[in-house]
DNA sequence: TATTGTTATACTCTATAACTATA
DNA sequence: TATAGTTATAGAGTATAACAATA
């Protein structure tokens, strides 16, 4: 089923190799959580969302547009959904009326520590067969990938 | 902007820490391609329908779908698309007439193969940060943490 | 004027399920 | 009966752009 490559010792084409060997390995484990998240209700960027919301409370739909790299306007969408789930709160800032700062309300806080234990473990299984020493080194190798993305970076096309 | 996490070496977080920073990094790398295609008036499952049909021509549909994850249903909208745009073609297979064999065009293949030096280009430069050998080490880890994910495989949840 | 959030619009992807034609 | 492909339906995500309220 699945293409295993040859190791191609061409330097040229050894990172496109790598990037779609990436898309690989997403997709099917996106696949995955998709299905364990369906059957909670969520899809993933409202999962994404619980997790920021988990880390960083209060912050406005602008930064939460940020952290997640979609815009303001499919941000708003989402959150319509959630609120509607009772998953997440917009209280107007006293300060500033623009500006809306955003909670997990307790349903939702409880909700995410609930799963979070099953994500933990269907990660971990997944990656079972890559050697637990690997694991820092696979981070680490995507962290500097993830710095060549920066985006003040000038990039080719 | 990027949440800098600092190494943490509680070994049951590594996985999910890694697996978080998968997700970051194709992110942001699939916008970034999904911007050059977009420029090109292609999707980026348009571009996967390409890559597949250049290197395995006359598959059927449901073989594309395999390839591409995704249902039979899903494929048969995509080829509508592409085949308006005049980049693929169907042709009834000779003996089995319940099947179609696909095939890029002249001007699907053109295309592609156009578009592919830049797109190496892109994935190049973006990886540029990460050492030339460790990129197949990086290429062997992501084909690792794949082969975790085969349907066959019991997984927990 | 500039910014935050909302809304309207449109399109693609995605799945499920019912359907047709063929084997 | 089973399989390949199509179609209908539905929903979510995504972007862009125009809009309202506020700064």
């Amino acid at each position: 089923m699945s293409l295993r490559l040859p190791i191609l010792p061409d330097p040229r084409s050894a990172a496109p190799m790598t990037w779609v060997q990436l898309v690989r390995t997403h997709s099917k484990m996106a696949r995955r959580i998709e299905q364990f998240l369906d059957r909670r209700g969520l899809t993933l960027p409202q999962w994404d969302v619980l997790a920021t919301l988990s880390v960083e409370e209060n912050i406005t739909q602008q930064e939460l547009a940020g952290r997640l790299l979609v815009t303001k306007g499919n941000v708003c969408g989402v959150l319509d959904r959630m609120e509607t789930a009772g998953l997440v709160i917009r209280r107007a800032d006293d300060d500033d009326k623009r500006i809306n700062r955003l909670a997990l309300t307790p349903k939702g806080r409880k909700l995410f520590i609930k799963l979070l234990p099953d994500y933990g473990d269907i990660v971990q299984h997944a990656m079972r067969l890559v050697p637990k020493t690997d694991i820092m080194k696979l981070f680490q190798l995507l962290d500097q990938f993830e710095q060549g993305l920066e985006p003040d970076t000038a990039a080719p096309a």
